[in-house]
DNA sequence: ATAAAAACAGTAATAATTCTTATTATTGTT
DNA sequence: AACAATAATAAGAATTATTACTGTTTTTAT
């Protein structure tokens, strides 16, 4: 991971991702943090979460609504997306594939990693 | 699925989907078609694959560089995108997971579909 | 053919994300 | 503590994929 100066609201956004399992969207992250840090710039959000990416520190879990979603828990695992109200939730279960045994012998590209979504309605969705 | 009027461009449309394996975007499927319908508007491709995807003829196979990709073939299958040229590839091989075993017993909400797309590097771009 | 409904082209609008630039914060050094 | 070097930021402009609008054309049933 490259080393970058230390910054306050970087640290804040991190955190705040660290604290939810909601998925949240970068708009969400902003509207969470500006309260705290009322000169606190969406642009500095989504600067912020393509580092963390780029670093490895969180990940992308998909595109609700034409909003990306964002998970700073990267250890992989599934998710679900209500197609009804958006809602992202972790699929416990052992549904994690090890994409080296999925797809050796039959795929000659090189593979990072493995995603997998299921969509439907949520519980709270169905009433 | 509803009936519609018969419509020349719309049916070019599907066939121009149904007729590749690239899973091309919106802007794609205009290109191919612009040459033999001059007339043709960027608005009715878009417009079209809506339609499509309600009406379950094509689905959705994820977002590459902001631009929302396409698939003819709505038999459950895997895919692989290359996340340096945004080729994607479908993947053979037994990869398909029936929803409702994959989640049943752990998950309450009501499971359509999943989704498995794999990541990495395409041979070609692998040198 | 006539008329109603649906589809269309062309264009404007929307909205998520990225880019630009002037300013400020961080970190290490005198 | 002041300074310099550089990274990070706010604010807003720019970009770009997608959708909405409006007047016109095509389709289809009568
Ligand atoms: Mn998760
Ligand atoms: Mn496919
Ligand atoms: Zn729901
Ligand atoms: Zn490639």
């Amino acid at each position: 991971m490259k080393d970058r100066k230390h910054s306050r609201k970087r640290e804040a956004i991190l955190d705040v991702l660290r604290s939810t399992k909601t998925h949240p969207s970068a708009e969400w992250v902003y509207a969470q943090l500006k309260p705290s840090y009322p000169d606190l710039s969406l642009g500095t959000v989504y600067r912020n979460l393509s580092l963390f990416r780029e670093d490895g520190q969180i990940i992308c879990v998909g595109t609700v609504n034409g909003q990306e979603r964002f998970d700073a828990n990267t250890k992989p695992h599934a998710h679900f997306i209500c197609d009804r109200c958006g809602e992202v939730i972790d699929m416990e279960g052992r549904l994690c594939f090890d994409p080296g045994d999925a797809a050796s012998g039959f795929f000659a590209g090189s593979i990072d990693y493995c995603e997998v979504t299921f969509h439907g309605k949520c519980l709270k969705c169905m009433e």
